[in-house]
DNA sequence: CAAATTTATGCAAACGTTTGCCGCCACCTT
DNA sequence: AAGGTGGCGGCAAACGTTTGCATAAATTTG
């Protein structure tokens, strides 16, 4: 209950004036060895921890140490990962991480996007709810440095790391056509975002290059969630003339196809419908690390030029299931 | 690049004082309707979002809306959902939350710890490293309301929110027996854990119970990660006399076992070893709701009686694998 | 050796709130 | 008519820092 010392206590115990020890641990200004020493042996007896809060309020550009991470859902292994790289390249600089979870919620998003700029946040990582987001650019023009992840924002040219969906899809749909797959049934993204849309790319382009004519029939798409997933499964495996191998454009759907193939697999002679699973891995560890570094960079200096990464997905060959 | 409006701003525009519009937010102290109507209206204009920061500082009890939460790894997806449920009732309580990644590291979480001291953060959830913690005690000396999750203090009566893993393992292992298993192998966690001797003593209680003998052999203890899971499954299923069904005592150490039966699959009759997957679903999310809910509690009255919950964890039977 | 410069430290304002205290006004009560 | 009461709102201090400016001492310079 006792309450924490502040300058204050450590500039009496020292016998200097508090902006002595303010600059002894800062490093800024000019102060002598001998007081430098005197400081600092105040400041173990005293167990003294600076206050970030107050810090946070005098100083109005960076050095707040604090940095925001909004996120859709942290229950989702993508933006877990993501966070975890994050927060390894924030501890390493001491930086801490505001989290926020928005849903896919613009009313979540505005609030949390108004909690970190009132809390001071040197800088956020977000992916943009849509690609022309008000909300986060109007934070943008106030001056809070922004790294957009995974999906980006059309204007404002922001620092962004993104995911090479379109090569990610080609090479997956590549190899299951090499495996001699020529009926490829695709389970795809939200046709309106900008990932689904490139998967989509990747798998058409894929046909193309093998000179395999699209059948619409086999082309479906989902909402990124388990439930289409098997939906859109059970649909394309009900066909007359069933898919031989199919393309989920992520995890959740993966799963939901594989309960739909596990429901029907029953009835299914093994040999007839085998799907051989084979997942691109995405790398959002990388996401996650290179966002911070780049808004690192970004808050030390703020007109650097815009850099946007393009991560390539791992292609991750597994035996069927 | 405009920097936002202050109480001061809003207090010139509505032609009253800052304490006043202060307490037009706040809902503290008489103010005449009109007069908060005109300072609602300077504050709509100005779009005044009011600064958490200085909030902060100025009051030293409760109020600071920021809430810490310190966990091991956030890609493990215990802690994430954990996670997600202090996130759900923070937000409704208009609650942010600071998220940490100690890695059953000391150091790390010691850093954690005075970085959300130093953040003067209203309360902290977490799983404590070890039963008698002597970083966390010290917040808790220094009256930071602390909220205990999976693991438990030995010393400091806390609140705090923990899964019967006794109970979850005992039924798991009385479903096994009543399946038929005879030889049932244990891969568990840690022997210093409380959680891996809790569950070690639920698979010890469903033996005795029905009569078994436990069989030194068949038991063996990992360290939560999925390489040890793996090694153990391989250890067991290569002794002379199998055991007929595994239970491993967490997540990662299941998928290595899965690994480890999916490599020896090929070489073995499925149905001489057909290991049943049945998994004890852990309350994560229940886990962190509950601990914000204490939580929130404590911060409003630092004087009311600790309380101790404990979640029943849920059998999910499912086929073989 | 006086003047100019550098070095080391102190002083006090500012960041944006909250809040105890005081005063004003209007309305009752004797 | 004098005093009391309560509603309303202003004043200013405080929270713990950082930092521009002033100043004293020490050092270099001409």
């Amino acid at each position: 209950m006792n309450k924490p010392s502040s300058l204050i206590d450590v500039a009496r115990r020292a016998k200097v004036n508090i902006s002595t020890v303010s600059r002894t641990i800062n490093q800024t200004g000019k102060i002598g060895s001998e007081t430098q020493a005197r400081v600092r042996k105040a400041m173990r007896e005293l167990g003294y921890k600076p206050n970030r809060v107050a810090r946070r309020l005098r100083t109005r550009d960076s050095s707040s140490h604090l940095l925001g991470l909004i996120i859709p859902n942290i229950q989702n292994i993508f933006f877990a990962d993501l966070a975890r790289g994050v927060e390894d390249v924030a501890y390493k600089s001491n930086y801490a991480v505001l989290l926020c979870n928005y849903d896919e919620d613009e009313a979540k998003e505005r609030f949390y996007l108004d909690v970190l700029q009132s809390e001071s946040v040197d800088g956020i990582i977000l992916p943009p709810i849509h690609e022309t987001d008000p909300a986060v650019l109007q934070v943008v023009r106030n001056g809070t440095p922004v790294v957009c992840v995974d999906r980006s924002l059309s204007s404002g040219n922001l620092d962004k790391v993104e995911v090479d969906n379109h090569t990610g899809a080609l090479k997956a749909v590549e190899h299951i056509i090499a495996r001699g797959h020529r009926r490829i049934g695709l389970i795809g993204g939200p046709a309106d975002s900008s990932t689904g849309r490139e998967r989509l790319r990747g798998y058409k382009d894929a046909h193309a290059q093998a000179g395999l004519a699209l059948k619409p029939e086999l082309i479906r798409f989902g909402d990124y969630k388990q439930a289409s997933g098997e939906t859109i499964a059970h649909e394309l495996l009900s066909l007359a003339e069933p898919p031989t191998a199919l393309f989920a454009c992520n995890g959740l759907m993966t799963a939901g196809a594989l309960e739909a193939i596990a429901a029907r697999g029953l009835k299914m002679l093994p040999d007839v419908f085998n799907p051989p699973l084979t997942v691109v891995r995405q790398p959002a560890y990388e996401v996650g690390k290179y966002a911070a570094e780049l808004l690192l960079k970004r808050i030390e200096d703020g007109k650097r030029p815009a850099t946007s990464l393009k991560l390539m997905p791992e292609l991750i060959i597994r035996k069927s299931c």
